[in-house]
DNA sequence: GATGAATGAGCATTCATTCAT
DNA sequence: AATGAATGAATGCTCATTCAT
């Protein structure tokens, strides 16, 4: 859960500031310019001139500018996973907790939305390794969710015509895609938007009825749940998330 | 419509290429190049290269590295805006105008997936003027295709509790992320993959009926159609598109 | 021959140097740092500003500081290679080729002992790519100096119980290293101890006669030419010049 | 002789690893590293990380990362002067304790390759004070080389028109620069490469008699051995070993 | 004896852009 | 219409060493 935090000993040197405290300073203030101004368009020099450290303090602690990065959004998700595992987790019909879940992710994407920006405009300058590491705490955390999507599915309160991973796909990009549209001066409160965008995608969920929109016949037809996309992740050599 | 192209005319030089061929060669070239190594790993020098003109060349047909971004995109949307408002204006029942509309965004997006992820991850990094150049012809194109959902609103085959604008950006939304996640290996192919996506965005557009999926109360409740979100862009001052 | 050199047009712009003057000047003034203070110790900041010129002029002409280095060597090589081909392909019977050839090293070590001293300490921080290309070409002149000896061998001027790739190693190192330890305010000039050196090295290639130090029992056998060392050079992945 | 070791006695921690096994992990850890790596590539937090120890610890046995090196090679050194002392003090007449020195510089040469590769690499990095006193050592053992040569010269065995300094650098260099050339994969393996370069230099040694290469007008005339170079070494401000 | 976080000056290198020709 | 040498400010990063604990 943790990713590579130090204690700080509550105690604090003469002159020095308490230890740990220069990496605290160094991710809050690495953040705040990130979301700012954007991760390319925020130098080193800036975050350790904002942190009050040493270019040689930030080396100590991330070998990178980009483990910098990575390293906040890796907290992040964290959270998140672990928020969504207590509700998946939890008791209560699995219609009831699909819905918490995606209001969970509106909340969180609402929460972090600055930070999640950057994330998605910049993952993909990471390396390889540091790509590799986020995708599988990634993939944990979208295969949590595509499980309680199967488990709608399986209940039979999900349809099961579309696969679970494309559906955990598109409802988790509807979402983190609302950056590069939502204004918050815009009529409609995030949360509106988000519970929106539940309703909208619930609604999408449904087994198919007698349809208002009419069937198209190139649609393909059912589709076992079995038959789910097991690797509708990117290649191990895909620097995608 | 048209993005400052030059069109060569007959007169060639003696010895040199045709006048105006120097231009293709560098959007070519740069087309290639953002594609495969992204943006910001692109050089001009590389870009010049691979074009086999010299940068004098370069900044003589385009006034910046971004602008030969933009004008990329630009031509691509241009395109897209195009097939869209024949669907749009064509004959047809809505529900049938709509899903053949959703239906070509899912193959545009597929045909042109390269240049799409490269602009989806530098977009952010245009200037203010060419941002809003941009972000004009976007929304645009945005309209069109709410204008088609508001149409479905009007006559009863869409569901009128969620706003048109919300629908129409996730569904644009979880089509332009297909790029992080989707793989060609994986067991769907990007037209399933875009059937799919259909298919639930058009089963959330039905008229909620008696739901499988339990109403929340905190669920706002029905907004007229006119209450839409008309301000639901970045604010001028973002470089959002 | 020539490493890469710009002919410089004669022509001078009004307030801009003389074309090539940049690649000249930065040449020059490397050359002499390198010299004076060492590889390593040289920045290229302090080239730049020796040499009046800047940063990117310097990038514009060399893709790197090392190959900087290797650029001022290979042009030392070559002219070097030229001079020892001239000797070896002269009239006159092979001793005194052989000789002159000795003599013309020792001469042009020390006319360029600097250079050559940079050189010997730094040449193992480059890149495998330079190695090898300077790798070529020294094994290219260390062949030419060999194949005099062989001749020598051939002729029965010079003992054939060694090996003529030895033999050329020797001298050739005892020469290079001059810089270890000989210094200009000792007894001897330099160009003393290069004759001395010539001396020992020629008196060691006599065939042996009866011999004043006695012969060692486990000294190797006599081995026939043919055997000789065909690949006593470092192996291609070492950066063993 | 011994060069600050710690003598671990008995007396060992509890816990901890027995004292004074710091400081031999760190020589250890950087020998292996500064061989396989270079002195200027290894760097300090690579050898404390390889020695399993601290930077604080390596700093406190070792005043820096020069010294570190300077101990390695003092160690070495001290070990081969030992060496020469014994053959040079031996019985036997002068020109098989000649030849014995030189087969055994071959010896050492051959065993600690890789310590006096890096040696001959870096030590021009040192600073002052410890180019100075690895100096005095060296220039110690090198006497003893040459006096052996000069006793040789005063029995008659070893031709007097060569300064016995020189004959002395000249076999040394012609050794200790076989790492630039020598290949284990080539045909002769180093103990033959080695003999037959002891061949070489004995035979160079040889009054000069009849000669088969003729002799040239220039060079310098016989030399008494009292005019011998004093000092052949570099000056005091030189950074040369 | 040993720790390890912090230092801080210095490093090689990049690159979109300009402009005299 | 095109050249290409030159700009110059900025970039991410290194690393031997120190010192409060």
């Amino acid at each position: 859960m943790t990713v590579a935090t130090t204690e700080p000993p509550a105690a604090a040197g003469r002159r020095r500031a308490p230890r740990g405290s220069a990496r605290r300073s160094i991710v809050a203030a690495a953040t705040e310019l990130f979301a700012r101004r954007g991760y390319e368009a925020t130098s080193v020099q800036d975050i350790v001139a904002a942190a009050e450290v040493t270019k040689g303090a930030l080396y100590h602690w991330f070998g990178s500018k980009s483990e910098l990065l990575t390293s906040i959004y890796r907290e992040l998700l964290a959270e998140q996973t672990q928020r969504l595992r207590e509700i998946a987790d939890g008791a209560g019909p699995v219609e009831e907790r699909l819905r918490a879940a995606a209001l969970d992710v509106v909340e969180h994407t609402a929460e972090h939305a600055d930070e999640l920006t950057v994330w998605a405009r910049s993952a993909h300058l990471l390396d390889d390794e540091q790509a590799e590491a986020t995708r599988r705490e990634r993939r944990r955390y979208h295969d949590l969710f595509r499980d309680l999507v199967r488990e709608g599915q399986a209940s039979g309160v999900v349809r099961t015509d579309l696969s679970a991973t494309v559906i955990t796909h598109a409802f988790l990009s509807a979402l983190g895609n609302t950056h590069t549209w939502f204004h918050p001066d815009g009529p409609l409160t995030f949360a509106e938007v988000g519970h929106q965008l539940v309703a909208l995608f619930l609604g999408g969920l449904r087994p198919p009825g007698p349809e208002p929109v009419a069937p198209h016949p190139a649609e393909p037809g059912r589709r076992p749940a079995g038959s789910d996309a097991q690797r509708c992740g990117p290649s191990p050599a895909s620097k995608n998330p």
